[in-house]
DNA sequence: GATGAATTGTTGGTATGCAAACGGATTTTG
DNA sequence: CAAAATCCGTTTGCATACCAACAATTCATC
């Protein structure tokens, strides 16, 4: 008798068990790691800083497509990185619904001090993995997104 | 000459392959799949009517604890379920301290009928990966919890 | 070239999530 | 037993995140 074949024989519900919840917990080591090691800015702050410096100047809602926020997440994302100074905003003269977002030179330099920090921030959240883990796990972790 | 020995080599940093950038995305992509098959409750508000269906009743703070929320966020929660009527909460009597809370008929009622929906969530987020994928997936990411 | 469709940014609402501070109850320890 | 430490729940403040609705602008199509 195959105890998968067993009628009824219905795996219980685990919580522990399901990705939605596992993921959530290791969301909050990877930000618990990420404020220890860069209190300066949060996450999604430090992504904005990272994808103008890889990319150049871009408008808000493309800013927010290519660091995953929706328009509304983006916006108060930029509102707090410009009021600290680290970002400049422009119209667009050619579209006027856009504004330009471009790293300040307080931004630059922000995130020229960063980014190493942040290399050890991946770094240590992929610690409990060997280094051939890593690369399977990060592949995988890509492919279901 | 080993290009990692290279001097000033450096690999460029690229938002995309850090962690916490693709948890977020994938995060991301299992709350679209969750509010598509279960648009009842919330990943959390699941999270709590499954641990109390798992443990029966706790007080607040325990809840909290095994359901990866602090004190403040659990609270949130608790308020929102017991508000729908999902919920039940006591003093307890030999810790007057405590919150017992206890799920209601409406809420044991609800999970029964969501659960089958919460069992569908797991599989299509994993759907991309194979079978033996996903257990050895699940099990790296639970190591970096 | 006018008009319907799509895009851009904004606002308001709801729901996590964490930190810090607090009052009250319980436990530990000296 | 009394003081100290801990635990429980609460509140406030800040920062994501998503949805839905909206006005202004631009694009597509006829």
């Amino acid at each position: 008798m195959d105890k998968d074949n067993d009628q009824d024989a219905q795996e219980p519900y685990r919580l522990d068990r399901q990705v939605g919840f596992i993921l959530r917990r290791a969301s909050q080591r990877h930000l618990s790691i990420f404020s220890e090691l860069i209190p300066e800015v949060t996450p999604t702050q430090f992504a904005v800083l990272a994808k103008l410096v890889e990319t150049g100047a871009l408008s808000q809602n493309a800013l927010g497509r290519i660091t995953a926020m929706d328009a509304a997440t983006i916006k108060g994302v930029v509102d707090r990185l410009v009021k600290r100074g680290l970002l400049t905003t422009v119209r667009d003269d050619k579209d006027k619904r856009r504004m330009i977002v471009g790293l300040s030179k307080e931004g630059r330099a922000l995130y020229r001090e960063l980014e190493p920090r942040a290399r050890l921030i991946t770094e240590q959240t992929l610690a409990p993995l060997e280094q051939h883990e890593q690369e399977a796990f990060l592949a995988m972790l890509a492919r279901i997104c």
